[in-house]
DNA sequence: CGTATGACGAGCC
DNA sequence: AGGCTCGCCATAC
């Protein structure tokens, strides 16, 4: 059937078959709940440092129900990303607010308090 | 295989 | 402080 088609063997680390998007997948599900990290923490957590952008892609990207908590991660400014539909980033800073994330009047969170510490 | 896109980021004005 | 431009990286076509 389809074929998966699909240049794995340009992977990182990880398994050989593993693509950035799950990757950053896999990382997103270590963001502790009322926690937030950033496009470019994430990208350099994985050994791409300039790679924010395409760890954007690959979080809009994320299925729905896919378990990956996709909302908690804002950009550099502490604020949500616009996103493709304004319903997106209303979800998203529900769903930060459900966890305890703070917005302050320009809608930006502090990545001073809740911003995701690296794990070791 | 080359071009274009995009939930970013840092620099410059 | 705020806004605009260029650069980076991984997919789609």
């Amino acid at each position: 059937m389809g074929t998966p088609s699909r240049q794995a063997g340009r992977s990182r680390r990880g398994r050989p078959d593993d693509s950035f998007y799950q990757q950053v997948y896999r990382l997103a599900r270590l963001i502790p709940r009322g926690q937030v990290a950033t496009y470019g923490q994430i990208a350099w957590l994985l050994g791409v440092p300039r790679g924010a952008r395409a760890v954007g892609w690959a979080l809009r990207a994320v299925p729905g129900g896919a378990g990956v908590p996709w909302q908690r991660v804002v950009n550099a400014a502490g604020r949500v990303s616009e996103g493709r539909s304004r319903s997106e980033v209303v979800l998203q800073r529900f769903l930060l607010e459900q966890e305890g994330v703070v917005f302050d009047e320009n809608d930006r969170i502090d990545l001073e308090i809740y911003g995701w510490e690296r794990p070791a």
